[in-house]
DNA sequence: TTTGCTTTTTAGATACATCTAAAAAAACTA
DNA sequence: TAGTTTTTTTAGATGTATCTAAAAAGCAAA
């Protein structure tokens, strides 16, 4: 059962994964090739390859999903990442905007008693800082009832748990305008033409986009 | 100044750091082999390689130096390298056994942020769990008169401050015979015939022998 | 200084991950 | 459904890191 794949391969992993775990039941090669950053005949050759290997199943033109041991290690690479990124935002004091780049290098490295050690370490943290859950080491995950901002009704309030995009230039943004895991909102209006939303926060009112309002998590609150 | 080495292209430079940082003057292809673990003829490529990019001089048949940006580099992987060590033995409590190899991982990654707060927050430690010293980020060494067990006169009382032998296998051995940085010894015997040792430790009489003697680095005390 | 051994380099392959351009299949759409 | 557009695959290259086998250079000793 030693795999030993290599990061492209382990890429390409999590990227099905990161697909298939939305909307769409299949991860196709363009969507593929978006999100490893290549082009769609690279995802081709890699899709054969990984279907060689049992990890995804995968036939001409029909798109890839993952095999249950292909969902088996996508998941421990999320835990992987995850608890790296808790690592260097509460020990090592990065801003969050800057910890996902790392942790797509740490969570390369192989060892399971490292990755282990260091959960226990940080304490074994159900999120990262992103408000993302760690799957445990079994694979489990915490879910959460969660809806994205632009999807709540006006009036309500609501508390910020969660970022579904983790750039540097997102993250950025949202220090701009003081928003943080745990800022609480109040929708106060809603504009339809371009489906923004105006937002108390802080007792600030606050413009927020459709685009912004997609990727911001939340809960009641 | 962006070089962007590859983990092999890194690993030679260590490998021409360590061969030419003790006895020998330049490293030669044979040597570099042996410590990257590869052929003669994979080394000859890379040192051409190399020396293209100006990180080490090298001519046909002479052998390689690192240039000095190949220094600073090699020095730099270094501190990584024994960095992780110390955060991997002290925080996730490691046995000193186990540190070496995840540590050869983790000295790939990428950032002077990370290993500048990797630094501060292990408290900026002077040396590794192995007892070498840590490079500062200016590449400064911390250097200390230690000599090796095997060189120490007779009746002479020592302790142990590093080890050159960085492998599972002499590192587990010392443990047996309960050998850790900060152990005391007294030169009790030598045997000429086989350059063994005896000598008293923690009030137990132990036999050293010469292979293991070289590798224990001690200081008088 | 010629011979023979050792070290190093070259030549020629292989495997991986990638690319562009072109062909093929699938999906729309009128 | 026939034509058009989009998506996906194939074909053929490139660059990196490696290998084995063979040639070349260097060294050492008789």
């Amino acid at each position: 059962m030693e795999n030993q794949l290599s990061h492209t391969e382990e890429n390409y992993l999590k990227a099905i994964f990161k697909i298939t775990e939305r909307a769409e039941k299949v991860a196709s090669t363009n969507k593929i090739a978006e999100q490893v950053n290549t082009s769609a005949a690279s995802v081709t050759d890699m899709l054969k390859k990984l279907n060689d290997k049992a990890l995804i199943n995968y036939e001409k033109y029909k798109g890839a999903t993952l095999t249950p041991e292909g969902i088996r290690l996508a998941t421990q690479l999320v835990r992987k990442h995850r608890l790296w990124e808790v690592f260097l935002y509460d020990k090592l004091k990065f801003p969050w905007e800057q910890i996902h780049d790392i942790a797509e290098e740490l969570e390369h490295i192989n060892s399971d008693d490292l990755i282990n050690r260091l959960d226990n370490f940080l304490g074994n943290p159900r999120f990262d800082p992103h408000g993302d859950p760690i799957p445990t080491s079994e694979g489990k995950f915490m879910l959460r009832n969660q809806s994205t901002l632009d999807s709540v009704p006006l009036h309500s309030k609501v508390v910020l748990v969660g970022v579904s995009h983790h750039s540097s230039e997102f993250l950025t943004y949202l220090n701009s305008i003081n928003v943080k895991l745990g800022t609480k909102f109040k929708i106060i209006g809603k504009n339809s033409y371009d489906n923004s939303l105006t937002v108390d926060s802080n007792n600030n009112q606050l413009l927020i986009t459709h685009e912004v309002a997609k990727n911001l998590l939340v809960k009641p609150g």
